[in-house]
DNA sequence: TACGTTTCAGAAAACGTTTTATGGGCGTTT
DNA sequence: AAACGCCCATAAAACGTTTTCTGAAACGTA
């Protein structure tokens, strides 16, 4: 290798001797410019504290070399990474999807981008390697996304020194935590009900160790015990179409039901099924209520009373909090996100 | 302010007095093992290249100070991130959702974070704008998950230099596609139909600027060509149960219609209904095909015949061929994803 | 005109890692 | 016993930005 030319201030050219193999930084539009770096990054970040025609010669440069900030370097010297991390399960359900897009969004506007990683499973280790990998990547703050009881008890272990907040989490934690109302929303589902003459309610719920599995299941038992009505066994599910359906066919199979609450919509549907099956009608011999309010549920046959959770709120909500922590502020840890039920066909008058 | 200590190589206290105010890097590492930081630093990575007991010295210290890697710095000499982006289009729909998540996985097991950039809406100007904003981020390669037609246009004009990958962008792109066999697998619903003995079949399509829409008509009137039958105009949808359900009524009141084939599972649910209140029965008045093969689909009532799209593969294809392009490769361009007839119960022989 | 104040721009250091080049110790070969 | 390699470890430079400090010019006032 004979010699070699300097790095640092030359021209970059690339083995062909083209010119730009390497993207244009600082120095680059500062030579064009005729200016320093540091007048160039104080055009960029500070535009009033520059001279307008200096300003104006900057920006030229800037348009012409087409120049992005290097973000790394910026991030190595500041501290900041301008990115924030959301951690979630790898799920197709449409709760968590949702929520993660709502919270995307609202990082986009704030001028935030957003890494995610998804677990396999929820456990406390797992969701613990999760933050582990976002940290590596430098976030500058974090959302957990982890309904899962387990994944909240991992959450009190985690490392601090980070803004965080949970959503789903359940309360107690000792971060901020931004739910929807579970409980209200499956109280009043439940009231909805009894109010319709029915004797009681049957629960199908969600796997038990999910927050929102055991929010709605306590807000379910609270409306029966406030009405003084008998409390059925929970049957538990796991959120599937296909759990729905078997649940379903246990309780189709007993003529004294008349009112299912079902922990959310798709498994519902599963519950649909197995009454037509069974040549139970909905809602004249048995009424159903859902959760979530998914798109299809008002196109179902019958359509689907339900109770709608406001995900976009709830993203939104867990940005803002997140926001008020990373800038310090320790105001709100709670939030929670109201819920609405939605009364479709699917409840009638008890027969 | 008096003095003050030197930053550099000084131990780190914060204003109390309280040591690690900032974290280990690898000059304390270094120096807690009696090493240079480049011992550490190939202790790391190259391991192999160092002695047992240096390494295990080094990594002593690594632990007892929870040393974590500064990515940024990383990052800026050595010009890799270690992050993929993924923009897509920011929807509650099942496919894009499902893609995101089988695109993450496969990232998160070759150790690469994943950078989402949602989109409002997917005209050229806003993905440009999306991969711009990953572009800064510095992202190593780019998955566009973009099914406008729009968008792939958009996809066209995008600056070079950085390995990409497109999803359901279409054929004839300047960029390796990953996509699902729409055409074939509509053509395969639609042949379905025919060989139960209708006459013709009715199509609900998506969204006609949308790729996946397009393709699927494409192989609805190619099947139907095929066999010489009459081809009806083409009714166009969102993708929403509403859609389907709106649309869905015309076709209900024509009792010489007796096969629907709808472009999305959804839509196919309000379908569905407005059959059912036209009082048409399914299979036995009117046949009806989705698309997708949503987790509700085997549960609806009746259950739906779709075709199935593996997302999951739709996602690591994706990730596999932006991994061989990363590496420099260039054998594969285009990769069909095989799509699946699932025959449930909503076709039948014709009346 | 001289002085103090403000505004604008530049120089140098620093962020934490890897790349490249160099040096010392040790075993093997002649 | 000297010379040659090889392995292990180190020193210094470089990546591209911002922070901090310093200087010069421009402005207003006395």
């Amino acid at each position: 290798m004979e010699g070699g030319m300097p790095r640092r201030g030359g021209t970059a050219f690339d083995q062909a001797g083209n010119m730009r193999a390497r993207s244009a930084a600082l120095r680059d539009v500062a030579a064009l410019a005729g200016v320093s770096t540091m007048t160039v990054s104080r055009t960029l970040n500070e535009p009033e504290r520059v001279r307008p025609d200096t300003r104006a010669r900057v920006l030229a440069a800037v348009e012409r070399l087409d120049y992005r900030p290097n973000q790394a370097a910026r991030q190595l010297v500041t501290g900041r990474s301008g990115v924030l991390g959301v951690v979630g399960v790898d799920t197709d359900l449409y709760g968590p999807a949702a929520t993660l897009y709502a919270i995307e969004r609202a990082a986009r506007r704030s001028g935030y981008a957003v890494d995610v990683a998804g677990l396999g499973s929820s456990d406390p280790g797992s969701i613990a390697e999760g933050v582990r990998r976002l940290r590596t990547q430098q976030v500058d703050g974090l959302i957990v996304v982890v309904p899962h009881q387990a994944a909240a008890d991992g959450v009190r272990d985690l490392h601090p020194g980070l803004p965080l907040v949970a959503v789903d989490a359940g309360w107690g934690m000792p971060v901020p935590v931004v739910m929807a109302d579970q409980t209200g929303g499956a109280a009043r589902a439940t009231g909805h009900l009894l109010g319709l003459g029915h004797e009681t309610v049957w629960h199908i719920s969600g796997p038990v160790d999910w927050m929102a599995a055991q929010g709605r299941i306590q807000g379910w038992r609270s409306a029966l015990q406030a009405g003084g009505r008998l409390v059925p066994e929970v049957l538990s599910g796991d959120w599937s179409p296909q759990s729905g359906y078997r649940l379903g066919r246990h309780l189709a199979g007993d003529p004294h039901i008349t009112a299912i609450f079902v922990a959310n919509d798709q498994m519902a549907v599963g519950v649909l099924r197995s009454l037509h099956e069974a040549g139970r009608r909905v809602p004249e011999d048995v009424s159903v209520v859902g959760f979530d309010d998914i798109p299809e549920a008002g196109y179902l046959w019958p359509s689907l009373t339900t109770v709608r959770q406001n995900f976009r709120d709830l993203g939104g909500e867990a940005f803002r909090l997140l926001l008020q922590r990373m800038k310090g502020g320790t105001e709100e840890s709670l939030k929670i996100i109201s819920t609405e039920l939605v009364v479709r066909r699917s409840t009638g008058r008890a027969p």
